[in-house]
DNA sequence: TTGATTGCAAAGCCTTTGCAGTTCT
DNA sequence: AGAACTGCAAAGGCTTTGCAATCAA
């Protein structure tokens, strides 16, 4: 199982994540991974918009880059969700991926059960490592099957 | 199980899928099929060097517009393969889904019996159809799982 | 001190759009 | 004839990059 890093990062961890893996610690990161935490599902446009409301004047390419050491250092995660840009997640929820419906759009959550199976199958059949928080399956929503033509 | 359309469509008949769902048979259209048939996992961008070998002027919003018409009507499909560009791929092979390693980046196809028994899950968990042409797995492929750290 | 990090502005990649002219039916 | 389609050029969304100034360690 697990990926590069544990599956869940405790609460108040992230400093010494960062420090260890010889990054610094600056408020622009505390405030992006801060920012990160409070929206669950967030592009990195809603996480500039974000930081900006506390703090006036940080950068888009500081969040980009912010979110990569965020990502490299197992602190966030992301996953695309449809055309636009990618959401990014706390790894402090436990892994889980995700379900989009392209009719009405809804993103739902896959019972992580199930996503281990599948991770474990293709262990089995390929010896591949699946990242599940990365996994989104596209289709059609119960819902929108339902009133079809 | 399926999708909106058929889950292979036969040689000849793309013309009759076209002009049954009310698209016109354009030399362009056909240029573009035949270019997503021949590359097999082609970007907007391959086919569009495809067709102008075969044919001088062919304009890249053409190829993107094109190729929306060819997967509303069912004759390709995309996926996203990696971060640039979709992949294009035609759907007279049955339909498959990926498996990209992030180490090696080499793409490989999911024993469709596994994805469709995932699939088949997701119907039975929540209702939900998916579209398994489009599904990408990312993590480690086997040989990169050996030679890590 | 000094290398990592930031802000800024510019460029980049991929894609979409408006519109006039052309072509399929 | 008339609606659909194409080419062209411009704009658009999202992201990366180069560089000088700044800041954490």
């Amino acid at each position: 199982m697990g990926s590069q890093h544990e599956d869940t990062v405790e609460g108040g961890d992230w400093q010494e994540t960062l420090r260890s893996e010889g990054y610094r610690l600056t408020p622009q990161r505390q405030l992006v991974l801060e920012a990160v935490q409070a929206l669950g599902h967030a592009t990195p446009d809603d996480v500039l918009r974000q930081v900006q409301e506390r703090a006036s004047g940080v950068n888009a390419s500081t969040v980009y880059r912010t979110l990569d050491v965020l990502e490299k250092t197992g602190l966030v995660s992301h996953a695309h969700l449809g055309h636009g840009a990618p959401t990014y997640h706390p790894t402090t929820t436990p892994a889980h991926a995700h379900l989009v419906c392209r009719s009405c759009s809804r993103v739902g959550e896959i019972d992580p059960a199930l996503a281990a199976a599948f991770g474990a199958a293709l262990d089995d059949a390929d010896g591949f490592e699946t990242d599940v928080r990365h996994l989104t399956v596209f289709g059609r929503c119960a819902s929108c099957r339902r009133e079809d033509a």
